[in-house]
DNA sequence: ACGGCTCACATAATCTACATTTCTCAAATG
DNA sequence: CATTTGAGAAATGTAGATTATGTGAGCCGT
């Protein structure tokens, strides 16, 4: 999932982690996949013992968090997970448009081989991943990873570390609606889908593939719309 | 200066602040006003003799800012002020130009007697806070925080807390830059190159508005560029 | 009696001091 | 010259002291 750049070049480069850097993984990967309840506290000393760490590694991963906002600091009170809300993610799905549209077509307009091969490995990694259901154990963390992979492709050529960076943070807020979503989660065809935007991409119609792309993102708030209303009343 | 939600709620409410937050707002205007050299290693206990405070709070506030990429982390090694270079400058400015651009159009489209209001005051307030040169005493963090009032104001209608906040990221960053090079700022006039942006935002020109603002943005980038091309060459 | 206020105590966040681990760097070795 | 090694510096982690918060019993005025 999208670490920031510190993060990803420790791991790239094999850097032995320390207990604070190994309790942030942790905790940003159970605040994505839904693991507590949004608005919930994390209390010091549970989080400490969840990992078994000790307090002060469990501070530094919260203070990293919270300044990526998956957690809300509030000084001499303690750290909570942020909430959910549909009209945050409103909010969150129509920046990632602007954002995403601008990146995509800077990719297009840059195109280059190398740019072409990775949309068409991401894919194809994409494609033979399965979305299991609830039923068949409903852990997509798999195909998480190469769908995230994926949209990085798209955008990898925009020439801008900083917007890539605003929308890898973007994916990671979308990341924790989605899971919440899991269980009743509509069962479109995301290969046909992903594949247009891949061919789109591909043949350099700018217009096209931003429409596909954004039209994607805007279905899936949709369908959580209406699952909100349907279970809401 | 930009700080983030958490911040700014804090701030507003009145909230005691803990040693951690004292060292996190200290550190990162000194690394804003250039008081350290980019590259440059902050041991712990220097920076903690530096605030009066122990070890924890420094790593603590060390922690917050490598989220926000104020500070380069790596595990067992310590904290580093990020480096400064032209090249990283230009991708900066070309993201500000493409955010700003659309955060711009998106409170024209969206303007409201409130927005409107903002601009006029924030402007009046920049108008009137004169830039000092160096000779003068060359402290100028009020035009800076009126200046960041202005640009705030211009987008604070768009929408999106989102691309708000990543804005703000990116003047923080930007500022970095403009320090460095205040002993030779050129003497542009700031007001009427801000009037100019105004005129156009509040007649609800969207292109000559975002023309305008993000024409001045590259102007300062090449200033910039020529300073350095005539210093290093 | 009821709503609001005060104060003492339990809980939890924060900070300090120190112990441990890891890195740095230069001198010694092959 | 490349590699190893060891002392010192510095980052990281632990434990416990300190400080702030929030809760609920008791008190006051209505």
């Amino acid at each position: 999932m999208a670490l920031n750049e510190t993060e990803i070049d420790a791991a790239g480069r094999g850097e032995k982690t320390t207990a604070a850097t190994a309790v942030y993984r942790q905790l940003r990967q159970d605040i994505l996949k839904g693991n507590f309840k949004p608005g919930q506290k994390l209390q010091i000393d549970q989080v400490a013992t969840r990992y078994g760490s000790g307090t002060n590694p469990v501070r530094e991963a919260l203070n990293r968090l919270s300044s990526e906002h998956l957690v809300d600091r509030h000084d001499q009170r303690g750290f909570f997970v942020p909430p959910l809300s549909m009209e945050r993610l409103r909010e969150l799905v129509k920046t990632r448009c602007w954002l995403e549209s601008i990146a995509l077509e800077e990719s297009i307009v840059n195109r280059t081989p190398g740019w072409e091969d990775g949309i068409v490995l991401t894919f194809h990694h994409l494609s033979r991943t399965p979305i299991r259901t609830p039923e068949e154990g409903g852990d997509n963390t798999e195909w998480e990873v190469r769908h995230r992979a994926f949209h990085n492709a798209l955008i990898s050529g925009c020439g801008s570390t900083w917007l890539i960076g605003f929308c890898n943070e973007m994916m990671d807020h979308a990341e924790r609606y989605r899971y919440i979503s899991m269980s009743t989660y509509p069962r479109r065809d995301s290969v046909v889908e992903h594949r247009l935007i891949m061919e789109a991409a591909l043949d350099g119609d700018v217009e096209l593939a931003k429409t596909r792309l954004t039209d994607q993102y805007r279905l899936t708030l949709r369908h959580l719309e209406e699952q909100v209303a349907a279970a809401g009343g």
